[in-house]
DNA sequence: GCCAACGTTGGC
DNA sequence: GCCAACGTTGGC
């Protein structure tokens, strides 16, 4: 299984907005960057992700499974943008704020520090049961 | 609200 | 194919 990480601004789309749609699940839709794209044809069903709020929070808040592979971007005609459709699973109990990712030097190396604007990234292992720590 | 970083676009 | 101009994003 692989891990990854979903960047949202909580005024466009929140996590108490994924929450609400249940396990029904929402499509990730609205990536209009390769980079971005390319990750989410890496996806699987059953791969988990964190799921991050930008600007105003800049913390992860909780976990999304995927729960279908990538396919055609239903907002746009354009055949260019994918995106996968995500459930949400869990909120971590404390949010694990940026602060605290770039104050801890195993996680130096993360994406979301070295390339911020990039809006879905993947997550490693040893990332990921970091930052579930932090945040259990 | 500003600015730096980055990606995309379009003219040549 | 290069590069300048422009738009967007996100941290501060």
């Amino acid at each position: 299984m692989a891990y990854w990480l979903f960047k949202s601004e909580p005024s466009t789309w929140s996590w108490d907005d994924q929450v609400a749609k249940g396990d029904a699940g929402e499509e990730w839709d609205g990536v209009r960057n390769y980079q971005a794209r390319n990750i989410m044809r890496q996806m699987a069903v059953g791969d988990q992700g964190f799921f991050y709020h930008s600007q105003t929070e800049k913390a992860v808040v909780g976990i999304v499974e995927v729960i279908a592979e990538s396919h055609p971007d239903s907002t746009t005609d354009d055949d260019r943008w994918d995106c996968v459709d995500i459930k949400a699973m869990r909120g971590l109990s404390t949010p694990v704020t940026l602060d605290q990712i770039k104050a801890e030097p195993r996680l130096a190396e993360m994406v979301l520090v070295r390339n911020s604007r990039l809006s879905v990234q993947p997550v490693t292992q040893a990332e990921w049961d970091i930052i579930c720590a932090m945040g259990a």
